[in-house]
RNA sequence: GCCCAAGUGGCGGAAUAGGUAGACGCACAGGACUUAAAAUCCUGCGGGUGUAAUAACCCGUGCCGGUUCAAGUCCGGCCUUGGGCACCA
């Protein structure tokens, strides 16, 4: 077989004959629109991971059109991007020279791979008649006041020389390159996506799409429900807002917490503090994000002198500034609860804020007629063995740290020194926290009644100072004192309030879960649901907050200095205004440069082109804006435009919209999950809204195709060049079909797969196996042959139906069957042969079109129609299923399918091994599941 | 730290309304064809005990426990790996 020969005869023939043009206007077929990822033409040509989500759509997409589906399958090029512009900057050549030779590579080698795309329909992003109508949808959204142009912190790169989207900033580096990237106030064109985010979020509801691509774009909006409430500084008009999930903790609150880039701060900072907040301020903003992150062990703040007033209880609390708490979130401001915050407790004790506990956790079981008290649980540490004091009461209660009740007109600290004291002689102990209160109930063995405490705990710690001296214990005090590790507390303290206390010992402040309300008048105890909303409505009554809906996800930042992107449409009037360009003079077309170096200050290359750059509208001066779009701009609708793509009225027709929408497939990377999938959504959202498109969401069933890994099972790339994988040297050496067939037998298209090439070798010959069995064999007969039937009809069956749902790895094995089953034959009739063509063919186009021709077929095999099965062939008469005694497996017996329980039981109690293990025993039952098993139960 | 996904032979992976674990392929071993090799075709192939060979038995789907006549599949608790978020109030 002459792979070349016969690859290169029908992408010939496919294009001559436009065997894969959609007929976009035909509405009487149901239709089919799959999608793939468009790829960045780079200068390296397709990967190895290409080919894979591209052979699971063509597979697809053949499949349908043999169906009798109207499908639409386009494919282009997302060409706007860096590279083309380093490559100008290095050789002065336009970038375009560049791009186009890439696409032309792109395309061959597509093409060279045989995927069925109509190219007539082919866009790319950098072309100005597609990205006419980008700037169009940017004016819209600009009209709409969903694109800002407003000066606000973004991030600065400034090894790109460039600002930087959030979703392209990783751990406070570049995606690109991995370069620092930092804070910088900067005037910036935005997209407020987050106008959209109720409707992102909402919209993910009625998606077929990966669960976890779901729910990383859930988390990304980052919805909370929570109060705004106002907080009035003392002694000025001055007031601010906090933003709060938990408002029912508000009589709590011991102090607020301004972002240092707040704007209250220089108004309200009393004279004496404004030369600390000021350089705190200055250490703050030039910390970059990587460094903001990286330290936020301690916490650091500076107070203002000032006094917020807490709403419910007026008392006056003081306001820090700190870097904790963030700009850009909420409101920029906090109200501080340190007793139920593990931030805001680190902070207060630093700076000695008080910490009132309002929250109470409740253990134990409630019952009825209970005794209350008063106690306490003390924790006394050794830091120098790292071990913790515990009492050993054996059988007559496990391990406890030391319990006892407070007396009358004892405070809950002298009786915890007492009781460490008298149990265990231990004096001059040094207080480490004290912990919150814990309400227990419980059951008294001894004094067989119920309590209910409120507990306090006590974390102590062994000083130098520390004394320890006899003990006089009463009789009934039988323990022993032991030293133990962390781990044989957490193993052996079983007591509820015991272990809960412990655990606040080593993590201070951490109680923030449900629990009920103290300390708090109108909410003592109320749960948190309740609270909250009690909270709010007194809060709203009194004018003093609301409820309030806050996300995470922030302004997108549209705007890049850079060359090759899409002009933003827009003109500085020199007095300020902005006008737009007028739609009739879109596209507004970039201009050719000299030097396509961009510059350490931020300025964008075009500044250069000075003739461009200044223009006069209506007879006044202004600029253009020299900012480009983001590479996230023209891949956020190039769906819309492959189903009207030389339209020069709109940016598609609104009835092929309407037939063509929403896309039914769409295959790509998982990597793309809040940048282009986020962005599509929303753009498509807004277009929705504006009534230029007719639905809402864009893309109906999504898949992620798995990443191939080299054969280290590591991803191929440049740190491990000699175990990539070129797929044009794989075309070369076996052909497209062993590479597309090689790639879909490789494992579930989701998964990540390592390369292997003796599985391609296998996947040849397999090929070649099928290749002889056509060719070289002479079993091809008109007869029928029953041998061959029911697995004829089981195969059509399970690749139909594994197609659909993608599962092309079990297609294949199933195929595979077929030809093993084939093979043992004398005679292959031909109508099986040729339905066997059909179904190898969305995988293999290029050799099924071969022997579908070689057979005496005239039209291509694309054109014909999918073989379909016949359900009453499948069904087996006889089966051979398992007997099982107790469970194990003893024997298998075949059985006619409609064999009666009475007999099927009969034949597995008739079979030598069950015997066997039956002899002697008393069957209890016998469990007949039909068809599938027997189990005999014996005593 | 929080959220999500996944752990099955030497390897890639099959099998989930709970019902004979390891389909199919790779690798490996043996055989046929050949002067020979390659290619091709056929057979075997989870680990162990056992047998001349069969038979038969035991163990086995990351670990521990549970539910069930029956668990890779369901439940509880861990461990490991991958991904996402991370001072988000």
């Amino acid at each position: 077989m002459n792979t070349k020969e016969i690859e290169e005869k029908w992408i010939k023939y496919w294009e001559e004959n436009e065997t894969f043009k959609t007929d976009i206007n035909d509405f009487s077929k149901p239709k089919f629109y799959a999608l793939d990822m468009f790829p960045y033409p780079s200068g390296v040509g397709l990967h190895a991971g290409h080919p894979e989500g591209y052979t699971a759509t063509d597979i697809v997409c053949r499949m349908k059109k043999m169906q009798g589906y109207n499908v639409l399958h386009p494919m282009g090029f997302d060409s706007f991007g860096l590279p083309a512009e380093q490559y100008a900057i290095k050789t002065g050549n336009h970038p375009a020279k560049f791009t186009n030779e890439n696409i032309a590579t792109f395309k061959h080698q597509l093409k060279t791979l045989g995927f069925s795309y109509d190219w007539q329909r082919e866009i790319s992003t950098s072309d100005a008649s597609y990205y006419k109508w980008t700037q169009w949808i940017f004016k819209r959204l600009y009209e709409k006041g969903l694109a800002k142009y407003v000066d606000m912190p973004v991030n600065w790169c400034e090894e790109l020389g460039t600002v930087l989207s959030n979703d392209e900033v990783i751990n406070g580096k570049s995606e690109r390159g991995g370069y620092p990237v930092v804070r910088k106030n900067m005037k910036q064109w935005v997209i407020d996506i987050p106008k959209y985010a109720e409707k992102l979020l909402n919209g993910l509801d009625n998606l077929d799409w990966p669960l976890s691509t779901k729910e990383i774009q859930k988390n990304w909006i980052g919805k909370s429900i929570g109060a705004l409430v106002t907080f009035k500084v003392a002694g000025t008009k001055e007031e601010f807002k906090v933003f709060t999930t938990r408002c029912d903790t508000l009589f709590g609150a011991t102090y607020c917490v301004l972002s240092p880039e707040h704007e209250l701060v220089e108004k309200i900072t009393v004279p004496s503090q404004k030369e600390e907040v000021a350089k705190y301020q200055k250490e703050c903003s030039l910390k970059s994000d990587l460094e903001r992150t990286e330290l936020n062990k301690e916490k650091t703040g500076v107070f203002l002198g000032a006094y917020a007033i807490n709403p419910v209880n007026q008392k006056e609390i003081p306001i820090y500034i700190s870097d904790y708490v963030l700009a850009s979130y909420g409101t920029g401001a906090i109200m501080a609860v340190p007793a139920h915050d593990e931030r805001d407790y680190d902070f207060a004790q630093k700076f000695n804020i008080p910490i009132i506990q309002v929250l109470e956790e409740v253990t134990g079981e409630v019952h009825e007629n209970e005794t209350k008290k008063n106690s306490i649980v003390a924790i006394v540490y050794d830091e120098e063995k790292d071990l913790y004091l515990t009492l050993n009461w054996h059988e007559l209660g496990g391990r406890l740290f030391i319990g006892g009740t407070i007396k009358e007109n004892e405070s809950a600290t002298s009786c915890a020194l007492r009781e460490i004291k008298e149990e265990t002689g231990w004096e001059n102990l040094e207080l480490v926290h004290t912990l919150p209160i814990i309400n227990h109930h419980y059951y008294a063995y001894n004094k067989d009644k119920y309590f209910n405490i409120e507990s306090t705990g006590f974390f102590f710690k062994i000083t130098k100072n520390s004394i320890k001296s006899e003990t006089n214990l009463d009789d009934d005090e039988k323990f022993d004192i032991e030293w133990v590790p962390k781990d044989v507390i957490e193993n052996e303290v079983k007591d509820s309030l015991h272990a809960k206390t412990f655990y606040y010992a080593l993590n201070p402040g951490a109680m923030e879960g449900d629990g009920s309300h103290i300390n708090s008048e109108f909410l003592n105890g109320l749960n948190k649901e309740e609270a909250i909303k009690k909270m709010i409505e007194w809060l709203e009554e009194k004018g003093l907050g609301k409820k309030q809906v806050n996300y995470r996800l922030r302004e997108w930042i549209f705007a890049r200095q850079r060359y090759w992107g899409e002009p933003i449409p827009v003109v500085h009037m020199d007095d300020g205004s902005i006008k737009l360009v007028p739609d009739e003079d879109l596209p507004l077309v970039l201009p050719e440069l000299e030097d396509y170096s961009p510059s350490k200050t931020g300025a964008s290359p075009l500044e250069k082109a000075t003739n461009w750059v200044n223009v006069t509208v209506d007879g006044q001066k202004g600029k253009r804006e020299t900012s480009t779009m983001p590479g996230s701009a023209g891949s956020s609708w190039y769906f819309l435009r492959y189903i009207d793509p030389h339209n020069d009225e709109k940016l598609a027709d609104y009835k092929l919209l309407e037939h063509w929408m929403p896309v039914d497939l769409y295959v790509g990377g998982p990597e793309h999950a809040v940048g282009h999938l986020l962005y599509s959504r929303m753009w498509n959202n807004f277009l929705y809204d504006e009534g230029i498109v007719p639905y809402a969401e864009p893309f109906k069933k999504l898949v992620h195709q798995g990443m191939i890994l080299g054969s280290n099972g590591i991803k191929m790339g440049k740190r491990y060049p000699e175990y990539s994988v070129n797929p044009m040297d794989i075309v070369d050496q076996y052909g497209a079909d062993t590479l597309r067939f090689y790639e879909m037998f490789m494992g579930p298209l989701q998964a990540d797969k390592p390369w292997n090439d003796n599985g391609v070798v296998g996947s040849k010959k397999f090929l070649d196996r099928v290749w002889n069995l056509y060719i070289n064999e002479n079993k091809l007969t008109d007869n029928d042959n029953k041998n061959l039937e029911k697995i004829y009809h089981k195969t059509i069956k399970k690749v139909t139906n594994d197609y659909e749902t993608l599962n092309f790895n079990t297609a294949i094995s199933q195929m595979m069957i077929f030809i093993n089953a084939v093979y043992k034959e004398k005679e292959y009739p031909r109508y099986m042969a040729l339905d066997f063509l059909k179904l190898l063919n969305p995988i293999c186009p290029f050799i099924t079109e071969e022997l579908w021709q070689r057979l005496g077929n005239d039209a291509s095999i694309a054109n014909a129609s999918w073989p379909v099965w016949d359900e009453s062939k499948i069904v087996d008469d006889q089966i051979e299923i398992g007997v099982q005694v107790n469970g194990k497996l003893r024997a298998s017996i075949t059985i006619d399918v409609d064999l009666s329980e009475e007999e099927i039981k009969n034949k597995a109690l008739d079979t030598d091994n069950v015997k066997k293990h039956i002899e002697g025993k008393e069957i209890v039952k016998i469990i007949v599941i039909k068809n599938k098993i027997v189990n005999i139960v014996v005593k």
